[in-house]
DNA sequence: CGTTTGACTACGC
DNA sequence: CGCGTAGCCAAAC
């Protein structure tokens, strides 16, 4: 069972930023907890080790919070966990309506109901929207980098 | 006011 | 590759 560390020390300001990331992600792509993460931060604070510990948890938080507060404009179905699958419990109503917009999205799960993320995982906002932010870059969700065929490596 | 319960993950079996 | 665990807090019951 997880046992989770205190909120972050302003959660509203966290839970802000991660919902104006998760503003960012295109249909038809999916990021995660950690991913989202990655590109916050550390808050005033907080140790490096623990951030990276808890950060994860903390956007869970965040996506938790949405539903509560008046947030329609946030697709929180676009996050997943690490291994690509939804996280709220398995035949609650969340995860099924979680699933059902995903496919309306075009994604695809497997036959463990997992997104393979090397396909649709996402890239981050454009650089210069996060600089404009403050944010930082995401750690790359594909393992395979874009490797462009037909365009050489120069030198 | 004591219990229960988490929208996570890396790691070890 | 799937399952359990640590982490050790806070808010909802």
């Amino acid at each position: 069972m997880p046992s989770l560390t205190n909120l972050p020390p302003d959660s509203q300001a966290f839970f802000q930023t991660v919902w104006h990331i998760v503003r960012q992600i295109p249909a038809g792509a999916v990021s995660t907890y950690g991913q989202i993460a990655s590109m916050i931060p550390p808050p005033e604070g907080v140790g490096d080790v623990d951030y990276k510990r808890f950060g994860a948890v903390w956007v869970g938080k965040a996506m938790n919070a949405v539903s509560a507060a008046d947030n329609a404009d946030v697709p929180w179905q676009r996050v997943v966990n690490s291994q690509g699958g939804i996280s709220l419990p398995a035949g609650s109503r969340a995860a099924t309506e979680q699933r059902r917009r995903l496919e309306a999205e075009g994604i695809t799960f497997d036959k463990r109901g997992r997104i393979n993320l090397d396909s649709a995982g996402w890239d981050g906002p454009d650089a210069d929207w996060l600089a404009a932010h403050g944010l930082l870059t995401p750690v790359p969700l594909k393992k395979t980098p874009p490797d462009t065929p037909g365009q050489l490596t120069l030198f």
